[in-house]
DNA sequence: GTTGAAATTAGTACGAA
DNA sequence: TTCGTACTAATTTCAAC
């Protein structure tokens, strides 16, 4: 495995660890990720160091690639998108490389990420109303001679979206668990797992 | 259904257009998520209006809360995040609301929607390594009352993920694709709907 | 909705701790 | 490395058009 995330916008195949982050660019991180349009003076100030100390962290962390860009979140119903599916892709083997390149032609995905399981793929599309995604399934992807099927949920609300996880949130929200009940004293059968070779496997019947 | 999308941070129940976006709103929008970080000065040259106008435009798309936050994206891998997986769940019905709080106490979770088809629930988690999404299913969430039953997938790959989504994005990307062919001319049988009716009724057969 | 000038703030450079 | 200060450039605000 090439090790999945922070490879999405750099096609530059690096890996490595460029620089290890200490608590200063994590807490850094934390405020540029609630509020990406800070001044950078506000944010010194807000981290407990110096302006230029905080000019020195800010670039090495955009140069580094800790941050890959600032973006605005927009209401997507208020821009007209007011709906949202998601679609799950079994792409047909050694077709990756076509999938890939009909998905950057489609502007209605937003993400798209490979998966374990079941299907191959997992692509969350916006469109202004629900006979657009039939269209979209059933016109633009049946077309792509990639996919050999899809299967498409409705998303209904969206409860959280954080700004994105850093692993110094992990110690603020344990907080109230600390004192945690002995692990697993709960049926385990209701908890499923499923890895890419089942899903292959249970694929491969209907191929 | 309430509309989905576009209620995230606001909990006032407020769906009415605001204001309604010309087509220079969006020109802004398209801008903005792409660099939240731009000067307005240099906002309103790219979209070619005076600063004056940009500003007013800017602080109104923030009021009417068209723009939700301005938020940075980080390297998940760098950040000590590198693995990533889907965990769907299945809610017990009228137990929603202890299902969205204890999900709030969950710092690992970066997104949660509400879904039609079999699982009510979709949820993103960050961690940094497997062993710790097994714990994290298996421990906590199989603690909650709330929780019926989960299945789990990992993300190999994130292929590609907009800063979102536009409406005006669509005329952009169908440039190539202007004389598409005859529509549905192909089998529809792999394309498949998964509706909640269909899902919610599939589930009581071994709720 | 636009332009231009004043006030404020941001970004940079450099020496000292 | 980090901090503090001084300097320069840019941005935001506010005015009149």
């Amino acid at each position: 495995m090439s090790g999945n995330s922070g490879r999405l916008g750099d096609s530059t195949g690096r890996i490595g660890i460029g620089l290890d982050l200490d608590a200063t660019h994590m807490k850094i991180l934390e405020v540029l990720r609630e509020n990406g349009r800070i001044s950078v003076a506000a944010l010194a100030e807000r981290v407990g160091i110096s302006r230029a100390n905080a000019y020195t962290r800010f670039e090495a962390l955009r140069a580094d690639g800790a941050i890959k860009r600032f973006t605005a979140e927009i209401d997507h119903l208020r821009a007209g998108l007011g709906i949202t599916a998601l679609v799950f892709v079994t792409v047909r083997q050694q077709m990756w490389k076509q999938f890939r390149a009909e998905l950057a032609r489609m502007p209605e995905v937003e993400y798209c990420a490979i998966t374990t399981g079941q299907h191959d793929a997992m692509i969350q599309v916006r469109v202004s109303d629900v006979a657009e995604v039939h269209r979209l399934v059933t016109e633009r992807m049946a077309n792509i001679p990639a996919v050999k099927a899809t299967e498409t949920v409705f998303i209904l609300d969206e409860v959280l979206r954080r700004p994105y996880v850093l692993p110094t949130d992990r110690d603020a929200g344990r907080t109230s668990r600390r004192a945690a009940p002995e692990p697993a004293d709960v049926p385990l059968g209701k908890m499923r797992f499923v890895g890419a070779a089942e899903g292959r496997a249970a694929l491969r019947k209907d191929g």
